[in-house]
DNA sequence: AAACTTCGGTAACCTGGGTTACTTCTTAAC
DNA sequence: GTTAAGAAGTAACCCAGGTTACCGAAGTTT
């Protein structure tokens, strides 16, 4: 464990949604830090922990999970590189789901008090926190659509593309491929379906040329049917950023 | 639709909550507001709408929801009298959902503007409001895991039993029962079923005496089993309120 | 290099919940 | 009190997805 400051992937990202002043960049790269380096299926956060920083996702890819009394297990998010995680424990004292790693991750730490007291002295500081969290609820929305209301292709469809969109937004999409380090099993855990029928689905997918995978490389292979059938719009990610964040003088 | 400021009762729950300082509460009153009432089935926001307030449902029952292609609809939220609604579009600018009533409705409209103004002049309404959105976003995760996770039975009954906590905290619980005025039809959309599954459902929690039914009353007649079948825990509800806001002065 | 483990993939069978098309009950409208 | 309209309730049939139990490939542990 590093003690050094490597806020500026968060910086970049807030600033492709809006302008940030001199001051409030200066302060978010002034945040003391903690870098942690992460095996496969490790634990960040359990259920019930206190946890007393957020994490940034430097590197990696993570999820976060509810596990039920029968040990089924649903992942209600997925957080790539560049995203902010758990800031609902920055106001929520215990943890109602936890986090875990699905690849070597590496996680930026930044304790509560920091980002408490940050976002009091810079009001667009906060706003901007505020948006990740209304971004964050809108994923879940949209979670709770593809698993109450599409079936397991259309599901899953919508899934892949997400991953793709926010892969792109990242500037991490190749050739229409993106690396997805997530076992079938787990993938099953986040769409809400059995890891045997979560294959026969991939199947048909790839049958159909929708799509094609090799190793851990997923390709969109057909844009448009994708979101079709998928009933895809990106809008529920809010690619545009958050209302003009500069307010008048009060 | 008059015009005054009805906030009290928000100021109350969020002193339910933790300390407010006299300013901070004063603030919260002055907010300019406008009061409308809506009749059943009205819509207060469309998708793709661009709302200029956010609103307080002072009295009814709302929903938001999502309209599929196929007209398919998921309802991915209610909120009942002292709820804060749409808090998103305060800094997401396009709707990605519905917002309508299920009852005659009072709602107090608070603009943006002075929503993120207060925000910027008070931090510990800017961190009340923080809260509330990840109230609402610990709730979508738990949506996610029921319509993912729980089948008919275990879906239903936690449902309700969140109904039931909500109710009792807002002291609306009576005997044990709580006026739900939704149709079988809208709650099935809210958890991912059919209608006719739905009544099948409720058939089978009402003869193993788990729940009562009376006009659109309902009863829980045995919260130990119903918890039991639910796996129904209030942690996401997070009674307790936020993390100590004060800060030490800076 | 044998033994284990994890993961993707498959097949056979089964069931929870969907579908369709009714009936009955309430309430409201006139 | 007749008609209409929405809501709850029902029955018969069907299928998407669950379940169980297996195989083979690839990696890793000793």
């Amino acid at each position: 464990m590093s003690i050094r400051s490597d806020m500026s992937l968060y910086v970049a990202k807030l600033e492709r949604r809006g302008p940030l002043s001199v001051a409030g960049r200066k302060a978010i790269m002034a945040l003391p830090t903690r870098t942690r380096e992460y095996g496969i299926y490790q634990d960040i956060v359990r259920e019930g922990d206190r946890p007393e920083h957020c994490c940034f996702v430097a590197d990696g890819l993570v999820s976060r999970y509810k596990t039920l009394r029968s040990g089924a297990r649903q992942i209600v998010s997925f957080h790539i590189a560049g995203d902010m995680v758990d800031l609902s424990s920055a106001l929520v004292v215990v943890a109602d789901h936890g986090i875990r790693t699905h690849a070597p991750t590496t996680v930026v730490a930044i304790s509560h008090r920091d980002i408490l007291q940050t976002s009091a002295d810079y009001p667009e500081i906060g706003r901007a926190l505020w948006f990740d969290t209304l971004i964050d609820a809108a994923i879940f929305r949209e979670w709770t659509v593809n698993v109450g209301r599409r079936n397991s292709r259309e599901r899953t469809a919508h899934l892949l593309l997400e991953f793709a969109y926010k892969f792109r937004a990242a500037d991490q999409l190749v050739n229409d491929g993106f690396e997805l380090p997530i076992s079938q099993s787990d993938l099953s855990d986040a769409l809400g379906i059995t890891p045997v029928h979560l294959n026969r689905t991939l199947q048909w997918l790839r049958g159909e040329r929708l799509i094609r995978t090799h190793m851990r490389t997923v390709t969109i292979e057909n844009w448009p049917e994708m979101i079709r059938l998928a009933g895809f719009s990106s809008a529920y990610l809010h690619p545009e950023g958050p209302r003009e964040l500069k307010l008048p003088k009060s």
